[in-house]
DNA sequence: ATACGTGCAAAGTATTTGCAAACGG
DNA sequence: CCGTTTGCAAATACTTTGCACGTAT
């Protein structure tokens, strides 16, 4: 269950989900190097993040482990989500609306921030190296080590303007 | 009360004023716009955010005014703020920590994004053009009309640092 | 066996809403 | 005068905490 299986139908498949599922594997070692133990909510709400392909809220995690009839509690939850940002292995995101989002800290990988549009709601991902350096070029400027950075653009998407 | 009075000791002082209040008039004036009528606690709000360099919460604007014997409710706060914010006059700033704050968007002037250190807490803004230009890119590129944006760089400040 | 993780429910904050009274135009 | 704004208090939403119990080591 845990371990993917290489039957898959090409080998660019089966890189992507080793890659996918390194999160997961590195984040519940990580979690378990810090604590000592791990339970049953940590996983399930670990497996769940690695699945996601972009921000979810803490009662979206909740609701969706639900839906899926695993029973665990809202703090549990939160519980795991906190220890899991402050290893710096999920990064939290706060668009705007008073809801704090969570998505996993996957190094190198699709780093990325959020384009929110201010009419649909929508949530969009985006990338971009010259805004990443110039983040970091700032940071250090100001003699600050950057541990984590956020970026939200607000703002009316294709669909919703005239 | 409301007009500056022009008898500073220096010119530039005086232009740095009526700069500084301009953004207050107009934001009244937006407001008295859009909703016909405006009252004192409206005013208050304008005039303590105005006087803020940087961001502030919606408790810490009640309770500067109530300790100016200035007597607004909360929800009052809450309300000038959004309202202020969907006229585009306030910019909402969330550094992360679940409080949402806000501040003066004035045309041109200081727009600026957020340092805070993840150890002793402190906000630090900062001024970037070439980051500005990024987000503006990136945007228009993925088909949106920025209305506004936000960047949040959490680290270890220099007195943080060892 | 023992200590840490978990779930539930209760508590804590931040923000919103209902409503009568004050107030601006 | 009339309708909007205001202040208070109650309600809501999200997140955290206390505690008894289960579970991994």
């Amino acid at each position: 269950m845990r371990a993917p299986r290489h039957r898959s139908t090409s080998l660019r498949t089966v890189i992507i989900i080793d890659m996918e599922r390194a999160w997961a594997e590195s984040a519940h070692a990580r979690l378990r190097e810090a604590s000592g133990r791990t339970g049953g909510a940590r996983r399930e709400v670990i497996e769940f993040l690695d699945a996601q392909h972009c921000c979810v809220s803490a009662q979206e995690i909740h609701d969706g482990l639900r839906a899926s009839d695993v029973r665990v509690g809202v703090a549990s939850v939160y519980r795991a989500l906190d220890g899991l940002a402050q290893l710096g292995l999920v990064q939290r995101v706060e668009l705007g609306d008073g809801v704090t989002r969570f998505e996993p800290a996957r190094p190198g990988g699709d780093h990325h921030h959020h384009l929110v549009c201010s009419d649909c709601g929508k949530v969009e991902p985006f990338e971009d190296s010259a805004l990443e350096s110039a983040i970091e070029r700032v940071a250090v400027g100001h003699g600050y080590a950057v541990a984590a950075h956020d970026v939200v653009v607000h703002g009316a998407c294709d669909d919703c303007r005239p």
